[in-house]
RNA sequence: GGAGGGGUUCCCGAGUGGCCAAAGGGAACAGACUGUAAAUCUGUCGUCGUAAGACUUCGGUGGUUCAAAUCCACCCCCCUCCA
């Protein structure tokens, strides 16, 4: 077994807040390996990095010789969490659940050890719980403890509804605690109070309650706010790898720390070196963040397409070259060959005022020089398009 | 059910009859500087137009007016307080 303090600080590492270190310590030190429980909603998956920062907790774990349970939550998916939004959500049929669920291990074994891993569905027990069993489940928790939760108090303050199944949920997934003898939950900080629950219904049911242990939000692209699909800021790990290198390499250098330290798979000991080598100049930032963006985008695309959208990265940004996946457009010579008409009709611009704007600014160059004739046609032939740092464009005049 | 407040261009938010395509901030985009980082500076930021200018936009529909985001009517939606 390894060491209890070299378990802790693996396990510590990047998290948001451990119940109860000294709990764990105890649990640990017993030897055997340790249930480790997360929870997912069986919705569509559409996994961002933002997702990865559980798994990859999960994955310490693994390498620690515990056993990770991947619980799909179908039978609360029905409940739908009331955790953030009140958003009712559609009943999944069984077919699109077996199929989400097929998604999220496909994507997940990239991080995961499958050998470790157990896949769970809670409808497993819960579709044999009877209302009698449900209504000895209800008499376990107080509304008044129920209330504790953040919006749940707030919603009760401000006199806003709470509908009675919304309770339901914390106590299924407390529940599945109690099923599956988890000794350790793992969630996002949102999930907190439903974690909590599972301890409390454990020793309720009998068990040594569970430790739990959140993980923080990964912030977005743009360093300060969450990670999440609608506000753009996002990289999501079925993007292309050409994508998902450019995404990460645009990330600044001080978000660059927190992306090797939640997702990675570099040791603190590393990574503490290459922080100190970047301080001291001995490193470039730009070389150990693209190290990063290899090895994130190898997980998701394997190392040789990572090395080609490391090779392509470079090739463009640093040596004035064009991706291959440029688009192309053909055109006619004269009103169509003329920037802004072509610019729009290959779908580079909104509209040809934006262009135009564009062309005067100097943003345009054509075959690698610059042009700001925003009303001089090409000529027939062959160019290379650039607008801006980041829009390509190959184009073909024809005669 | 009663009383009040509000819906403005991607977001926030000014604007109460012409000077408003609409202040200011943010985001975004472009240029300079760089490492497609950050920070900074500069510029752009409804559509069409080389331009002059034209056209469309301020929850919806009608109306008043030479002229409306601004006034009136009705409708839709949101919020606060009371019941």
């Amino acid at each position: 077994m390894i060491d209890i303090d070299t378990q802790l600080e693996r396990i510590k590492r990047g998290m948001a807040e451990l119940i109860d270190e000294a709990e764990l310590r105890k649990k640990i030190a017993r030897g055997a390996p340790l249930r480790i429980k997360a929870g997912f909603d069986p919705t569509a998956p559409d996994l961002h990095l933002g997702h990865t920062v559980l798994i990859h907790k999960l994955r310490h774990f693994q390498e620690l010789g515990h056993t990770v349970i991947f619980l799909i939550g179908d039978f609360t998916g029905q409940i739908g969490d009331p955790s953030g939004r009140s958003d009712t959500r559609p009943p999944l049929t069984p077919e699109q659940i077996m199929e989400n669920a097929e998604t999220y291990k496909k994507q997940v074994f990239k991080i995961l050890d499958p050998e470790k891993t157990e896949v769970d569905f809670n409808s497993r027990w819960m579709n044999a719980f009877s209302a009698a069993d449900f209504v000895r489940l209800a008499s376990r928790y107080t509304v008044a403890r129920m209330l504790e939760r953040d919006d749940f108090e707030k919603r009760y303050r401000e006199g806003r509804p709470i509908a009675i199944h919304e309770f339901l949920y914390p106590l299924v997934q407390g529940y599945d605690s109690v099923a599956l003898r988890a000794d350790v939950e793992l969630g996002g900080t949102d999930q907190k109070f439903n974690l909590l629950v599972g301890r409390t219904l454990q020793s309720q049911y009998g068990q040594e309650p569970q430790c739990i242990l959140t993980v923080p939000l990964l912030e977005g692209l743009d360093g300060v706010k969450k990670m999440s699909k609608s506000l753009g800021n996002y990289v999501g790990i079925d993007e292309p790898p050409s994508d998902m290198f450019g995404k990460i390499m645009s990330v600044s250098d001080d978000l660059m720390w927190r992306y090797y330290e939640l997702i990675s798979a570099r040791s603190l000991d590393d990574i503490a070196d290459m922080k100190r080598r970047v301080e001291t100049g001995e490193a470039h930032p730009k070389a150990v963040k693209e190290d990063l963006a290899f090895e994130i985008t190898a997980r998701y695309h394997g190392d040789d397409k990572a090395a080609e959208a490391r090779q392509g990265f470079n090739a463009v940004f640093a040596g004035g070259g064009v991706p291959d996946d440029a688009p192309e457009h053909t055109c006619a010579r004269g009103e169509d060959s003329t920037p802004p008409v072509f610019l729009e009709a290959a779908g580079l611009v909104k509209s040809r005022g934006e262009a135009k704007r564009l062309v005067k600014e100097g943003a345009l160059s054509v075959d690698g020089v610059r042009c700001d004739d925003a009303m001089a046609p090409l000529a027939p032939g062959s160019y290379v398009i650039k607008l801006g740092k980041k829009r390509f464009l190959r184009l073909t005049v024809t005669g």
